[in-house]
DNA sequence: GCCAACGTTGGC
DNA sequence: GCCAACGTTGGC
């Protein structure tokens, strides 16, 4: 799961001291994923993005059910979607709680050099979600990289 | 700041 | 339903 840290960094979450919420998404594949792709219990990669670097920065945990995304209701907010209707909303959030940071950040760079996770959905060329699902090897390959 | 990739919008 | 224009993402 993927943020920008100037937004919203793992240390925002960190420093929240328990579950927030995991919201703005506005891209329908990213939606379906929050829906259908993540259980309560689940962990996630927490991701900086358009950072220096960018990359895995620590680990996560899905809190709840996945419930309509407020902002998307709310005329001051960013994420405002006047066309969502409240009947059916058509974004979703989660909450997510702090798991643990790594001791250093393991790039993007990092990722593609390693073997056994070329295919990661995160080093495909263009993708842009912010949301994406990883297979159980790509995450021990993951959590093998930045030590204690 | 550039730009490739890709999603969304809207005219037709 | 096609597709060009436009907007956004995000690495570099």
């Amino acid at each position: 799961m993927k943020s920008e840290p100037d937004t919203y960094s793992i240390d925002d979450l960190i420093a929240k001291g328990g579950p927030d919420i995991w919201e703005g998404c506005r891209n329908y594949t990213v939606r379906n994923f929050i829906r259908d792709a993540m259980a309560p219990g689940d962990e996630a990669f927490f991701y900086h993005s358009n950072a220096d670097p960018s990359g895995i920065v620590g680990v996560m945990r899905i809190v709840g059910p996945a419930y309509p995304d407020p902002t998307q209701f709310d005329p001051a907010s960013e994420y405002h979607d006047p066309k969502s209707p409240p009947e059916a909303p058509r974004w979703l959030a989660r909450d997510v709680e702090f798991v643990r940071k790594f001791a250093r950040v393991v790039s993007l760079a990092e990722l593609r050099a390693t073997p056994g996770l070329e295919e990661m959905l995160v080093l495909r060329r263009g993708q842009r979600l912010s949301v994406m699902p990883v297979t159980e090897a790509e995450w021990l390959g993951v959590l093998a990289l930045p030590g204690l």
